[in-house]
DNA sequence: AGCAAAATAGAACGGTCGTTCGTTTTATTG
DNA sequence: CAATAAAACGAACGACCGTTCTATTTTGCT
């Protein structure tokens, strides 16, 4: 919510100032708006082309600004590509997390982040993931780029290692399943699902991943979990809620 | 535009005079061994600093070369990505192929692919591996380098494959498996170590894959190729064979 | 040795990059 | 409406990029 703090001091100054003077600052002065969709544009470019291929004056040309008016609203490319990935985070919450969160804990909610995860990432085929291009441009090149974005991947990451984690405590996994290893080999079919879909255009790549976490819920699940072989994605049967 | 490949004519033109007037070309020429340090180095750079970063001046400069002394060995830098690709594919079939295929058909050759592999990306945990960050510079960017870049990935996902395929034809895997299916899940387990290795630092991925490695093979094994190293899970309970 | 060819150097080109600065337009507010 | 602050512009800078051209050095051959 606190969106505005991560503007220049001088934007953040303002706020204070109205704040302490009570005025409403409701609606958004022109200059946040302008930088949303500066932002907005930048994600565009910076998933298609990776964070580092994101230049200033490519991204004036789309916006048709002026380099300097953009550069004003960031005061360096650096806070430029941290916006990006924070904007990127806040979307791949609002699509992939939260809308898990509403399903029950444990195995329900652990098959909604891979689905939905999954989904993005399909979508992502044409669009390409920050995360993923992100890590590769940054993992050995430090700063605070590499930092934002280490931040976000450790955020989803832990976020899905949790739901592992609880659904073993639900019961639905088997007592001595490895909370860790799992996560590890989940993260592993969407990696190799960008991979071969995105790079090489493998058709039929989600189908694959989808089966491969068919597979490692029958090595993972127990007993009660998994009396199904047939409907891969139809998830009728509930669990006893307790 | 097409001045541009006065070079690799003139060494072509130099080899076929060479070997159609029968002189041994076994000494390499002085121009050649440079090329060839050249691309050495260029390797190095690109595996770090991915292909799109690798620059002919930084090149010059770790050579103690001129920009153009570089250059002229090229005619242009697509032509040296293109030749740090199939420098990057000779040294990976040297070093993971070939390797491998000493070994007997079917599962043990299919295990020593997958060790090399491991290996190799263990090591690249420092230095990068080349087919990762290219696929993610060159996914949507169309063009020679992309071509050479996706020619490589797809012989070695290709040799993987057949590894994959012969072992079932040995017997060495069940009778429904599919070898589409574990080549795609076991090429998930190299992206995921990579990832979480290099970029995250994460400790121990080197064993989650393995770990990752031995439940593939539980789950697509024969019964008769379990008894090697099952120590890692406890629980080695088998499902009934037939 | 000498000579032609190959290899390298050096300077320069047009271009794009991120960034700075002074000015001008636009928006907000008393 | 006028005063003031925010926002956008436009030109310029220095740095680096790939590439071209010409000159110079080094090599290979007889």
């Amino acid at each position: 919510m606190t969106v505005v703090d991560l503007t220049s001091k001088r934007l953040a100054a303002v706020a204070a100032a109205a704040s302490a003077a009570g005025l409403a600052a409701k609606g958004q002065q022109k200059g946040q708006q302008t930088k949303a969709a500066i932002v907005d544009a930048a994600l565009g470019l910076a998933t298609q082309i990776g964070l580092e291929g994101l230049s200033i004056g490519a991204l004036a040309e789309v916006m048709h600004m002026s380099k300097s008016g953009v550069f004003a609203h960031f005061g360096s490319r650096e806070e430029l590509q941290i916006s990006v990935i924070r904007e990127y985070h806040a979307r791949f919450e609002e699509e992939v997390f939260f809308p898990a969160l509403q399903m029950e804990r444990g195995l329900p909610r652990l098959r909604a982040m891979f689905q939905n995860w999954m989904n993005r990432t399909s979508i992502e085929i044409d669009s390409g993931c920050l995360y993923i291009s992100g890590a590769v441009e940054f993992d050995d090149r430090p700063g605070p780029v590499r930092d934002a974005l280490a931040g976000s991947v450790k955020t989803w990451l832990a976020a899905m290692y949790r739901a592992v984690v609880q659904a073993k405590e639900e019961g639905h996994l088997r007592g001595d399943a490895d909370e860790h290893q799992m996560a590890f080999e989940i993260h592993g079919l969407i990696l190799a699902l960008h991979f071969e879909a995105r790079f090489m255009k493998t058709p039929g790549s989600t189908v694959r991943a989808h089966t491969g976490f068919a597979h490692i819920l029958a090595r993972y699940g127990s007993a009660a979990t998994e009396p199904k072989k047939s409907a891969d994605i139809s998830r009728a049967k509930r669990p006893p809620a307790k």
